[in-house]
DNA sequence: TATGAGCGA
């Protein structure tokens, strides 16, 4: 069994995260304003199949580094993709590497387009009371 | 059935 050590050199090959040179871009923003709507560790990824699912993305993009959550989005009717979805990965040079080495890049047939994700809504919900319904209360209330 | 810019339960 002289290939069963050519089988573990292609798995560290396959699962060797590729390094990435442009990684020089360590900038860290220390504003407390909002100034830079991205996050930096989420990709959202468009111009995806209508075929392709998690389990395909997490395969294409797992090899960059450790990518801790998947989503696709799909509509609630046809139950199809929207064709975009986000991947997360747990350190931001990853997700740089894997954004400079996918985007433009064709993943079943259809080229990925790849930018950081905008970020979401820091803090959940913000609820704002509706006032006439606070004038009901008001009013029932006395 | 076929279709293709964008940012989410």
């Amino acid at each position: 069994m002289k290939n069963a050590m050519g089988m573990v050199f292609l798995a560290r090959t396959i699962l060797t995260k590729p390094n990435c040179p442009a990684s020089a871009s360590k900038l860290r923003y220390y504003s407390s304003l909002p100034s830079s709507p991205l996050a930096n560790n989420k990709l959202f990824v468009g111009g995806l199949s209508w075929s392709v699912d998690e389990k395909s993305l997490t395969d294409a993009f797992s090899s960059f580094g450790e990518v801790t959550e998947v989503n696709i989005l799909y509509d609630k009717d046809t139950g199809r993709s929207r064709g975009f979805g986000f991947v997360n990965f747990s350190k931001e040079d990853d997700a740089r590497c894997a954004k400079d080495a996918m985007d433009g890049k064709a993943l079943l047939g259809r080229p990925l387009r790849i930018s950081f994700a905008l970020e979401k809504v820091r803090g959940g919900p913000v609820v704002v009371p509706h006032l006439s319904k606070i004038g009901d209360i008001a009013t029932r209330n006395t």
